[in-house]
DNA sequence: GACGTGTAACTACCTCGGTAGTATTACCGT
DNA sequence: ACGGTAATACTACCGAGGTAGTTACACGTC
């Protein structure tokens, strides 16, 4: 199981993630799915999930004249590792001092600072 | 005041960090801070100081032979910075999500959600 | 006054994300 | 059978982070 670093740029990310959504997308589903947000050329994107097949991003299966690719990592992977790494680059790893400053630089709503609470305390009883 | 994306890379971080804590820092100061856990040339650290001055990361200021730096952005702007681009990217803003998310992927001992149930009730009582 | 040492300046590279143009191929409809 | 179209393949380019060698300079020392 080869864990490499998992590092996507933003792009790669947003990719991946309409990867996750629409299993076996062509290109120009993609396309279509990042057009509202990023006004990328056709072969951009294609030339995009080449490069991520090679890295072992993503993998493709041909469908008559068309390639339908598929995510080849998990989305709780990709999540975790840039957690991870934001975590240890900015606090040494301390998630308190991460959470803290997430929430002390931000407008935070009653309701979710209460979802919070409903988290820790759930956490809380499964570390027990 | 422009306040341009604050994208730093993981070196220019690791050098701003020393440049907070060693305000007026020479070249081989900051090359000796980063020794231990980078075994970089003195003058791959020059190099970064140079182009960081460039982007306006960082000032200098001529000390007889030396160049001594200091940090031209704050801690908390890059932090939270990075704290926006993280929950952004990854949980189109929703900052419960976010930390749910660090919650659940990794291991948080008894006394760190402690010290987080305490940060939400402050942010509760702040946020009123 | 010549010399060695440390410092900064300049230049060059490599990698990677991102972007896109051009070429090629294969299919389909008429 | 042919031409259009839509798909992939190939190639190139740019910028930025990161790395480091080479050069130039200024200083103190002998």
């Amino acid at each position: 199981m080869p864990a490499p670093p998992l590092r996507l740029g933003d792009l790669q990310l947003r990719i991946l993630e309409v990867l996750w959504e629409h299993p076996d997308a062509g290109v120009g589903a993609v396309h279509e799915a990042l057009k509202p947000e990023r006004d990328l050329a056709y072969t951009t994107v294609a030339t995009m999930l080449r490069k991520m097949e090679a890295r072992g991003l993503v993998t493709h299966r041909e469908e008559g004249r068309s390639f339908l690719y598929r995510a080849a990592v998990a989305a709780d992977d990709v999540n975790r590792s840039a957690g991870d790494h934001f975590v240890e680059r900015l606090f040494e790893g301390s998630l308190a001092d991460a959470v803290s400053h997430l929430l002390t630089t931000r407008e935070v709503s009653r309701g979710e600072l209460e979802q919070l609470e409903k988290l820790i305390r759930e956490a809380k009883r499964r570390a027990k």
